[in-house]
RNA sequence: GGAUCGGUGCCCGAGUGGUUAAUGGGGGCGGACUGUAAAUCCGCUGGCUACGCCUACGUUGGUUCAAAUCCAACCCGGUCCA
């Protein structure tokens, strides 16, 4: 170890991977200017916001650099104020398209937080007193009467909100901007103020929004907080930013190989800042080749997740299953064994299962990588197209067909390729693994 | 409030009475190939346990044997004028 030879060194992990922090004055002695100062001065735990839109229920990795800084600061000993925006979410951020949302029942928002609070909890420290507060902005937004809007309203002109990106396009474009949208911006700085936030985590997009955060606690007598941007991260498509909708995302609480098969994947491109903003890797002990770096981290990231063992198993099973091979996943323990060219399948307790054609490693991942589907619901008999939307394999029967018509669906490696194929009970499925292209798989349980 | 243009499938965008589930492009998804990916080539890209049936061209009604295409009202967006 060497000695920090700057101040900028003194916090490693508040730097690890982020975009911006504003205001930052490195010169400054200041706890107002500089971050490190305050966080270096100041005598009791920092609060440190981070607001969240409980408008879906899946979290990816797109969100989860912000929850990891957030985590950084709780093992720092701050604490984490999780903002859940059940009041803003009514309105939406309008940095995209200006479609005005859905109001969300109570019942979906507390369902929704339930969803995304589980989804961070392998991330965030829920158990040390102190660290973690979760907040709904209704709390206070929902008191908010119109003389106190008014004031909120009157902290910003309107060519100040159409400084903001999205706003200035849009009506550079001419596409609508509704004016309860220009309220956004000004509810979210107001969370600031409510939870009296110290530093606000955000992506880049947020530079606006944390920044109007600062102006009303300013208005509002409190000393403003510090903005701290995060990169977007860009999806396994590597091109646009890892959205749900867009589909280039990697969800938290996807199974391990599902996770595992996209992620080694990672374009060449972007596999350094994933490693940077999703895992705890030094960046100079990376493994070489490209392929390796693939590797290790798609097995550091599912292991963050699903656990170290279930990602060991879904590396071994996405090597095998990706290329199409055979595909005999049986939930037990063996030993891959080579004969002539062959390999053997065993059961735990030794038993010959089948032979398997094949040169390669054969491999038998455990139960937790490949999710299940019961087959208790299912009536026989039943026609394989139907079996293949019902197991949640694609979205709708005639999705399927073409699929099947397409070569693309197997049966325990076998190609099914009629249509018109049914099983008579459920006996001949159970315990098989059907496929849907490459990495889309459901083992059929009773 | 007035004038005018426009609202088509995930997106863009053809189509102005009938072989139209609707040309084309993008995107997406599959297949082949490369031990991943990318590139390339090929296929698919409303729904339905399905050789038939059902929904679709802003909404609702209407005119027609027949409408995305004609008419009316309404809703929404753009632009210009007040």
């Amino acid at each position: 170890m060497s000695i920090a030879p700057s101040m900028s060194n003194s916090f490693p992990w508040l730097h690890r991977g982020i975009h911006e922090i504003f205001p930052d004055q490195p010169e400054s002695k200041s706890p107002d200017e500089n971050l490190e100062q305050r966080l270096i001065q100041s005598n009791r735990p920092l609060r440190i916001k981070l607001g969240i839109d409980p408008t879906g229920t899946d979290i990816h990795l797109g969100h989860s650099l912000l929850f990891r800084k957030l985590r950084s600061f709780q093992d720092a000993g701050h604490t984490a104020v999780l903002i859940i925006g059940d009041f803003t979410a009514r309105i939406g951020d309008p940095t995209g398209k200006s479609e005005v949302r859905k109001q969300l029942t109570e019942e979906q928002v507390a369902a929704n937080a339930e969803t995304y609070l589980k989804q961070v909890r392998p991330i965030l420290d829920f158990d040390t007193p102190g660290r973690l507060e979760v907040r709904y902005n209704s709390e206070w937004l929902s008191k908010l009467d119109l003389p106190q809007t008014l004031e909120l309203l009157a902290t910003m002109t309107v060519g100040q909100m159409l400084a903001k990106e999205g706003f200035a396009e849009r009506y550079k474009q001419g596409t609508a901007i509704y004016l309860h949208e220009f309220l956004y911006p000004l509810m979210q700085g107001y969370d600031s103020v409510a939870v009296q936030s110290d530093v606000e985590l955000g992506g880049t997009d947020q530079k606006f929004n944390l920044a109007v955060g600062r102006d009303l606690q300013r208005h509002f007598g409190q000393t403003p907080q510090f903005g701290l941007l995060m990169p977007i991260l860009i999806g396994t498509d590597g091109v646009q930013k890892m959205s749900k909708s867009i589909g280039n995302y990697v969800g938290l609480s996807e199974d391990a190989l599902s996770m595992y098969s996209k992620l080694e994947k990672t374009p060449d491109a972007l596999i350094l800042q994933y490693f940077e903003l999703l895992t705890d890797l030094p960046l100079d002990q990376l493994p070489e080749g490209a392929r390796d770096r693939q590797k290790r981290l798609a097995l550091e990231i599912v292991s963050q997740y699903r656990g170290r063992e279930a990602a060991l198993d879904a590396q071994k099973a996405a090597g095998e299953l990706v290329r199409g091979g055979i595909v005999q996943l049986r939930g037990s323990i063996v030993q891959p064994q080579s004969i002539t060219g062959s390999l053997i399948v065993k059961e735990a307790d030794g038993s010959v299962l089948s032979p398997v054609v094949s040169d390669t490693t054969f491999i038998v991942p455990n139960d937790d990588i490949v999710p299940k589907f019961s087959l208790a619901p299912i009536q026989f008999p039943v026609k394989a197209f139907y079996l293949v939307s019902a197991s949640g394999l694609c979205k709708t029967s005639s999705e399927a067909r073409r699929h099947i018509q397409g070569g693309a669906v197997r049966l325990e490696g076998d190609k099914l390729t009629s249509l018109d194929l049914t099983f008579e009970s459920p006996d001949e499925l159970v315990g098989k693994v059907l496929q849907l292209g490459k990495n889309k798989f459901v083992r059929f349980v009773p």
